[in-house]
This record gives C-alpha cells, sequence and structure tokens, in this order.
DNA sequence: TTGTAAGCGTTATCAA
DNA sequence: TTGATAACGCTTACAA
C-alpha cells in the first residue's frame, strides 16, 4: 500500500512548476533557453557560423572556433534537439521494440543496442510489443510519429502495414534474431529452424526417441515457430514424430516452464526421456519442476534450451543449450543502423552461429 | 564469427536510400512529408484550425471536425513530432537512467514505466549508467539535450551537476527505490536501511548470530550501502557486529554470488550459518554454490535476498527474500512525471512497503 | 571563412 | 468558431 507524504503542487523548492522562457540571468550562469542566437551574439559571430563549429561542418577558423567554444560554456548553451531535428530533418534517435523487456536475453541485447547507439550520438527510444502483432504495429506508429531515424525490430513476421509504413517514410530498419537470406528485409540473426534442428540432433545422437518440447507461445513469433519446426524436421529425418501431444506452448518465464513440464506428464503415452525448452527459462523451468516432482535431470530427464542466459551455466546441472551472441546481434544492428542512417554502405544480411553448448543437463537416456 | 551475406549501398529494394521530400502522389496514400497545411487545404480550413481538432482543444463544430478527420485519414497524415516539440516546448518522451538493464528486475521497471507512459501518450528514452555517476551525468545530460519532459533516476545519490542542471531546466525529475521523507527530492520507493534491518531481525529472530553479506557494490550505490547499513544497525541493536571480514562486495550476478560465498568461506574465523544476498541475483548465486559444494541449505546454511525476482519463488529451495514492489515503483513514478509534466499537483515523496517474504532457504541455525 | 535569410511543421496569440 | 500570422531554435543554400 502506498502511503501518503509530502504533497505539493507547486514544486516544494525542487522540481519547480515548468518554467516559461525565462531569460538568462548573468553572463556566467544561464537559466533556461539560451539559443544558438545568444550564442552568436557573444561570439561576435553570426547563428550560421555557431551552428558550423558546433556541427564540424565546413571551415571555420581556430579563432572563431575559439569564441564559439568560449560563449558556449559561458552560457551553458545546450542545442534544442526539435529545433535541430525540424531544421535537419533528423532527430537523431532510433527505435527499438521488443517482444518484452523482463526476459533477460532481450534486456541484453537493448542494452547493447543503446551502447552502440550512444557511441554514435543517437539515443535509442523503446517500447514493447507483448508479443502481438497489433501492438507492434501500434509502437512502430508511434514511433515513427516521433520522428526516430531507424528502429530495431525483432523477428520477421510483421504486420506488412508495418513494413508500408517504414518504406514509405525512408525509415531504415533491421530484422533482428533471425537470419534468413532470401528475406527481402534486411536481418541479423542466425537461423533459428536450424538451431532447433542442431539440438534435437544432439538428443537423437545420445539415443532419444522420446522428445518433447516446452516451446514458446507460436502464434506470432517466429523464432519459436522455427524451433519447433527445426526440431520436427530432426526428428522426422530420422523416421520419428513430434506430435501435437509432445509439445506444449508456455509464454517464457520459469513457471511457465514448470508448469509446462507437469503439463507434459500428465498426458498419456511413454513418458518422453528429453525435453527442449523454447528458451532458457522455460528449460530452467523443467529442470525445477523435474527435481522437485523426483524426476533426475539428466538421469532420467535430459533438458535442454535456447539462449545461453547467465544461469545456464550456474544451475546444477548447468544446462545444455544453444549459445545465442545477442550482444553480437544487437551491435551489428546498430552498426547497420546508424550506417543507413548516415549514408554508408551496409550489409543487409548478416549471419552469425549459434552454437550448442553442451553442458550437464542432457546425457543418454535412460536404460529399461 | 559473422558470415558475410548480402551487401547494399543503396538498399537493395528495401530500406531505400533516405528519402527527400517526395510529393504526395494521389489524394489516396501519402508517400511522404504531408503536413498539417496539406490537410488544412483539403480540408478547406486554416492549419489552426486543424491542429486544434487535432489536439482537442478550443472550440470547433462538429462540421469542421469531420471534414478534418476525413482529411487526416485521406492523406495519412502523421505530425511531425520535432516542429510540435518546437512550437509546443514539450517533446512528450521521458527519459529513464538505469544501472543496468540486464537485472531482471530493473527491466521490469522500465517496462512498467513504459506502459504507464504509454497510456498518456509519452515515449521513453533509456540510457545506461553502468553504476557510475559520471556516466550518468552524461547521459542525463544527453537526454536534456534531446529535450525530454521529465526524468526517472535510480536512488537518490546523484552528482550535483545532474540536480542543477534537471532544476535549471525546469525538468521533472523523480528518484525511485528509495524513499526518504526527509529528502529535498521527490521519491518513490521503500526504505533500503530498513528492509536491511528486517531481513537481519528476521535472522537474529532465528537464531543466527554469524551472519554475512554478499553486498553489491557499494560505492556509488546508495541502495546497496543502505541495505548493508540496515543489516549492521540490526546486529549492533543486539550487540553483535558486522565487521568487514563478514562482508563481500561483488555486482549483481549470479556467478558473482557464487564467487562471493566462496570469498566469504576463505576467510577466518567461524563459519557463517546465514548469508544475506544484497539482490536475489547474488542470493541464488549463494545458494547454487553452496548446494554445489556440498553446504546443504538451509539446513548447513541460511540464504536471504532482496526483490523478488521470478526464480526466487521457484529455485529449490525457494528463497526467502523482500517483495520489492517494482513495477508499483515505477508506474506511480510514471504518475507523478506526468503529473507535473502536465501542471498538475502530485505526491513528491511517496513510501512502498518491502516486506519479507520468508520461504525454504532459511531456518534456524545448525545445532552445534 | 563568414553572413544573410529562407525555410522546417507546428502551436498559439489576436482578431475577426 | 475560425483565420492570419508570428514565433519556436536551428540548418543550410547562396552570397559575399
Amino acid at each position: 500500500m502506498p502511503q501518503a507524504a509530502g504533497f505539493s503542487a507547486s514544486g516544494r523548492g525542487c522540481n519547480p512548476p515548468l518554467s516559461k522562457r525565462l531569460h538568462k540571468t548573468a553572463e556566467t550562469d544561464a537559466d533556461v533557453a539560451v539559443t544558438l542566437k545568444d550564442v552568436a551574439d557573444r561570439a561576435g559571430v553570426s547563428t550560421a557560423t555557431v551552428s558550423r563549429v558546433l556541427n564540424r561542418q565546413g571551415r571555420f577558423s581556430r579563432e572563431t572556433e575559439a569564441r564559439v567554444s568560449q560563449a558556449v560554456a559561458a552560457l551553458g548553451y545546450v542545442p534544442h534537439a526539435a529545433a535541430r531535428a525540424l531544421a535537419s530533418r533528423r532527430s537523431r534517435t532510433v527505435g527499438a521494440v521488443t517482444a518484452a523487456l523482463d526476459n533477460p536475453i532481450f534486456a541484453r541485447g537493448v542494452q547493447a543496442l543503446e551502447n552502440r547507439l550512444e557511441r554514435s550520438g543517437y539515443g535509442l527510444l523503446i517500447a514493447g510489443s507483448d508479443y502481438e502483432a497489433d501492438r507492434e504495429l501500434k509502437q512502430v506508429r508511434t514511433m515513427v510519429e516521433r520522428g526516430i531515424d531507424a528502429i530495431m525490430l525483432q523477428g520477421d513476421s510483421h504486420l506488412p502495414e508495418v513494413y508500408d509504413l517504414l518504406r514509405r517514410k525512408g525509415i531504415a530498419y533491421i530484422n533482428t534474431w533471425v537470419y534468413d537470406p532470401a528475406s527481402p528485409h534486411p536481418c541479423c540473426g542466425f537461423d533459428n529452424e536450424q538451431a532447433g534442428r542442431n539440438v534435437a540432433d544432439y538428443l537423437l545422437d545420445l539415443g532419444h526417441t522420446e522428445i518433447a518440447m516446452v516451446a514458446g507461445i507460436s502464434e506470432g513469433n517466429d523464432r519459436a515457430r522455427n524451433r519447433i519446426a527445426g526440431v520436427r524436421a530432426a526428428l522426422e529425418a530420422r523416421g520419428l514424430t513430434l506430435d501435437d501431444a509432445r509439445i506444449v506452448e508456455r509464454p517464457y518465464s520459469v513457471s511457465d516452464g514448470r508448469d509446462g513440464l507437469r503439463a507434459l506428464l500428465r498426458r498419456p503415452g511413454p513418458r518422453p526421456t528429453a525435453v527442449i525448452g523454447g528458451n532458457d527459462l522455460l528449460a530452467i523451468g523443467v529442470i525445477l519442476e523435474a527435481q522437485q516432482s523426483g524426476l533426475a535431470v539428466p538421469d532420467a530427464l535430459s533438458v535442454a534450451g535456447f539462449d545461453d542466459i547467465e544461469l545456464a551455466a550456474n544451475i546444477a546441472p548447468s544446462l545444455t543449450t544453444i549459445h545465442v551472441p545477442v550482444e553480437e546481434i544487437c551491435t551489428l544492428a546498430g552498426d547497420y543502423l546508424v550506417a543507413r542512417i548516415e549514408g554508408r554502405p551496409a550489409r543487409d544480411h548478416v549471419a552469425l552461429e549459434a552454437r550448442l553448448v553442451v553442458r550437464q543437463s542432457t546425457t543418454r537416456p535412460p536404460a529399461r
């Protein structure tokens, strides 16, 4: 329960009512609204010159530069981004819409993108789609209105309106977490289906035949769908099938993973000897649930995941999983976007490797 | 290793070179740069009227409204945020600088803030400080330049320059994760020292006297510092001490928690019977390390944390911890900021309760 | 190398 | 209820 405390309408000393234009007080410290013009006046040059110096374009004398920098410092001048954006038709802001931030792997990606953008002086606007296509479109729209120069998207299945809008507005974009050389859209990531095949093949090689999956919700999520498809393809390549009774779909969380395993174990038919989680959160949930219900991992049940979050290497038993180079994906996506904004050439399709990391949560199926 | 793939300078069909002003094509679908003026012309009214209708202020006739909405729809008009910001002196953007996003609890907070802001039509600009005061100042500066209307900060120990800048610019701000009725700054959170006292008191009540801590890095982090102070105060209130040999400081991650416990166990003196983690990530690391080195939790070692992340309830044994209502903190912080931006009164100091959740990772100290 | 001045797309103040 | 029109602060030809 929130307990009431200090209450104030006008700001109680700090956070004063948002000020109107206050004229600068002295020459030492400006108050608010010091403009380019003020700097120009003080430096005894034109606003055009100040602008040039500040943006370091065109030529100007050493001396002018000094006078300008001095004036800027003396007045505490801060450029007005909106004015700059209006005049230059560029906001120096990039957008990123991710499904959800509470998946640590996504949070790390956003962080990596922010780092990359900061290096080039771009700000990052974020929004979440909650895995809903409509919501994503809405968020993209809002961002476009806000004037973003480029945008990072997750996955490659977006509403046509998203692509249309972006193209019409000439806004650079890139699909991340996916790699599809045949896609007409720029992307940076890895082949999720291949990754699914890799995990499944590894388990098949160990001798498992009773393989089940606690997958992510596949609707509206191409990555989840492709991982399932990969697992299925690997099984079918060996004459096995991954039938529907062997797949449960759950949101990405540890407790959903636990719930998923319970659901799987309730189903008729032989008990699976290996379970693949749609991501590490689910896989870890599966491990915890198995352990807490007396199923030894990996002796009675092998478990594998996707992502390789920090916990994967630390839990006991440590988790066999597909290592996804998130930081790299998002940094490269940032490289791409910055390059496009600045009119430089850039690779449209970048493939990264997502390789299997074998740890302790998987072993051969129990003899029977 | 990134493998090269499609390469293009000019955009390969998608992502065309950022376009200059293209004139709208037909009356059905605009291309780019449809302005208020275009809408006004089509609706046969002035730009002032269109602006009024769009912002729903002032009065206008039903009919005018209809004509305008129609024109907007027909032309696919999208307002230009920078122009709007320039004219209205308001960007409808809020900033948030957090220490790091890879702590799931922070990520959840950012997500909650974004949700709250979206409801009121504000965008969220984010940046990370990496727990460094200088970096934080830099990020705040950048955001101010970008014209944010308000900003959410973490903790309450910020460089004086941060407060100065914000005050000078008349930008509303709020310190989150902390509650201090005596602070001159707006805040929304809980009393971290009290929370520290609560955990320690609980362990003391159980009979523990050998209590140690794997804390967060206290330098530049008031929350970490206050939690330590709380634990220390509780011990001292019972005539015990928390001496330096009983505290190790580590960054917030699971592997740091493991490392922290190892360090603690290497120290001379009696082995601790209870360890408090500076947050759940550290506490979970402590649990995992204990288990993997044969120390049973909670029988041989009790472990407690702070935050109550999702995993806390799911790990075995489940973690006793301080439940922090992040979503609530950040949503209320959003309420505050929006209110201040819009000139409405708002509570400057909001206290939330962070209560102890007792689970399975703690019990009485082993008899000896 | 520097200055002049015309925008950039809105909002907001006055009048009408 | 609506329309002119002057800002808003900066960039960027084009001149000088």
